[in-house]
RNA sequence: GGGGGUGUAGCUCAGUUGGUUAGAGCGAUCGCCUGUCACGCGAUAGGUCGAGGGUUCGAGUCCCUUCACUCCCGCCA
């Protein structure tokens, strides 16, 4: 493409273009100013460009004073670099423009963060001016990646079968789930529209509709705090649906693209093509968390049983167990002659946590324990314990006594922290797992109430005559997720397409069937009229691209991302609004700051 | 809502046990320099030390309150 501001961009020119007259417009990245000759290094979407000129050309002393990051058109010459001016470092190196003339297309006043830096900003300025952050290089490439990312699935998704619809962005609040963002009804009042959280429920009606395999890059938003890996607002998923299918074939399927995916734009290995499964039970068990880091090999162990022995002598343990506490522990392979200084720091640090500590000992020869609660355990009881949990001589072993929960969260940082203590962790590969049979419901420990531990609308495992509803909590669902270097990517299910059963499953968690009605008539109504089985899963966009791009913060990935406050600095969202605005919402406010 | 960290020049940071006029690099402005690619050299400007209060002869430094950003917990079917 050749127009008035360019015949080439800023990565084109090669030595076989040496004599050309060409145009180059962007952006000056860095100037080198030698008094009589300089050099200006002009830098586009595609790459740099080095421009030289000398004070024999009349622009000379105008083009010395323009600032970085102004936007110039420059008309010039291709030569050739001699030998030892060549730059490698970038695609142009063999070649620069001499510049006849230039015109500035846009003026840059002094920078409030440096462009061309490999610096590290506040996020405060860096999101403030994030037009000028995203002309960072490295954040420039993670953008581009993510778009690169986005189109090489929607391929994939195209070539599969699957059809790509866009479902409402105003739809009905949902009971269940993280809160919603509300939006006012002008011609409803009083009435609000709810964002979605997921297009959940229009993608099974898309199947009832009988479309057969559905998918989107779909904009999801949730009210609820920030974390690293996890957006205010909103952030995408490829949503996807599938009819006629089992568990099985959705595996198929994502494992599959992400397996492509992973391949096409990363380096790293995969460390298994195909997924290892794990059911929710162990992965809780050994990994005291539903997102196992599967890099990691420490294993969580349970060690109760031991505690009920008359030659353990651990009383304060044995006290707990005999209350309903439970004992776990992780065992770190020959550490014996590790400093007493490494067992402290994370005996301090677990207290830091918020747990009572962790007490730790190492197996000795001849079968001693050595270390602060090492004399508890006689001969025999640590022969058990290093059956139960492969622990040989020279091994230490961290353990914690707690109430399950607690006791599982505190064994998860645990092996955590102790695995990057230990340098155990390696950083070049990615570790898919699914973790599969969720249970269909949970006590919440406070209230003993039955609830749904994760999507209602999920199908539970077995003949359905033969499910025993007398002990929910033994249901398990067609429920799975996909976690990759313990981040969970993916949330997914076989739904429940069977009105009766929805409600039978519904009043377990309490929900009449007029509630169920109410809150949910689209579905229900929809499941009456002939629904196919059917079941889907939807991978997150965001996340998916944060490994891709070896970044530990989801913004990094994000264009445009809010702060932790759910507040976009640059264009002053959200804001105030006037009262003619809130007067034909027919809201009015209770107070302002 | 709770806990941790950070806050000093436009940007990135240093600032000792409380002690004279708060420093450096980059950037900006001015000057010198024809082969640099993080060009080099010299000079100048630029500060309510996040804000408020307190202790003290004296506070960037110690104490209290508060604000902002960030990480984590809660929350995230």
């Amino acid at each position: 493409m050749t127009n008035k501001y360019r015949t080439h961009n800023c990565n084109e020119l090669r030595k076989e273009h040496i004599g050309n007259d060409v145009i180059l417009s962007g952006w000056i990245n860095k100037k080198r100013d030698h008094g009589n000759l300089l050099f200006i290094d002009l830098r586009d979407n595609y790459g740099v460009t080095q421009c030289i000129i000398d004070k024999e050309n009349s622009n000379f002393g105008e083009l010395e004073k323009i600032q970085l990051e102004t936007v110039i058109r420059v008309d010039g010459k291709v030569v050739n670099r001699s030998n030892e001016t060549i730059n490698k470092e970038i695609k142009t190196g063999e070649i620069e423009v001499v510049i006849k003339k230039f015109k500035v297309l846009g003026t840059c006043k002094e920078l409030p963060l440096p462009v061309f830096s490999d610096q590290e900003y506040a996020e405060e300025i860096r999101l403030k001016y994030r037009f000028l952050d995203l002309r960072r290089k490295k954040i420039h490439e993670n953008i581009i990646l993510r778009s690169k990312v986005i189109s090489f699935i929607r391929n994939q998704m195209n070539k599969l079968g699957f059809l790509e619809f866009q479902t409402p962005i105003l739809t009905s609040s949902s009971p269940e789930g993280a809160r919603d963002f509300l939006v006012p009804s002008r011609l409803n009042p009083g009435k609000f529209y709810a964002l979605p959280q997921a297009p959940q429920q229009f993608k099974q009606l898309i199947m009832v509709s009988g479309f057969d395999k559905y998918f989107q890059i779909a904009p999801c938003f949730r009210d609820e705090d920030a974390r690293a890996d996890r957006s205010p607002g909103e952030f995408y998923q490829l949503d996807l649906e599938m009819s006629f299918v089992e568990q099985e074939d959705i595996f198929n399927v994502v494992e599959k693209l992400l397996v492509n995916t992973f391949k096409e734009f990363s380096n790293k290995k995969l460390l298994f093509n195909k997924f290892p499964r794990i059911t929710y039970n162990e992965a809780m068990l050994k990994y005291g968390s539903d997102k196992p880091d599967l890099r990691n090999p420490l294993i969580i162990n349970d060690i109760t049983e031991i505690f009920s022995r008359d030659d353990v002598t651990f009383e304060i343990f044995k006290k707990l167990v005999k209350s309903g506490s439970i004992v776990r522990c992780i065992v770190t392979k020959n550490t014996k002659d590790k400093p007493r200084s490494f067992f402290d720091n994370i005996d301090k640090w677990a207290k830091e946590q918020g747990a009572s500590g962790l007490a730790y000992f190492t197996i000795e020869k001849e079968l001693s324990g050595k270390g602060p609660v090492g004399k508890f355990f006689s001969k025999e009881s640590l022969k058990e314990i290093m059956r139960l949990t492969g622990a040989e001589v020279g091994d230490s072993i961290f353990l914690a006594c707690s109430k399950k929960k607690e006791l599982e969260k505190i064994t998860s940082l645990a092996r955590d922290k102790i695995a990057q203590d230990l340098d155990l962790i390696d950083n070049e590969i990615f570790a898919f797992c699914w973790v599969v049979d969720y249970p269909m419901f949970e006590k919440d420990e406070m209230t003993n109430k039955i609830e749904f531990s994760h999507n209602p609308f999920s199908m539970p495992q077995g003949e359905i005559n033969k499910i025993n509803f007398e002990k929910p909590l033994d249901i398990l669902a067609y429920q799975y997720d996909i976690v990759c270097n313990g981040i969970e990517l993916s949330s997914g299910a076989i739904r429940n397409h069977i009105p009766e059963l929805m409600y039978k499953l519904f009043s377990i968690a309490g929900y009449s069937k007029e509630i169920v009605d109410k809150k949910f008539s689209g579905m229900i109504n929809a499941l009456s009229y002939g629904a196919p089985p059917h079941g889907g899963i939807a991978p997150g966009i965001d996340r998916i691209v944060m490994l891709l791009a070896n970044e530990k913060n989801i913004r990094e990935v994000t264009m445009f991302p809010m702060n932790q406050n759910a507040q976009d600095l640059m264009m002053n969202a959200p804001s105030d609004v006037n009262e003619k605005q809130l007067k034909e919402l027919n809201i009015s406010l209770k107070s302002k700051k």
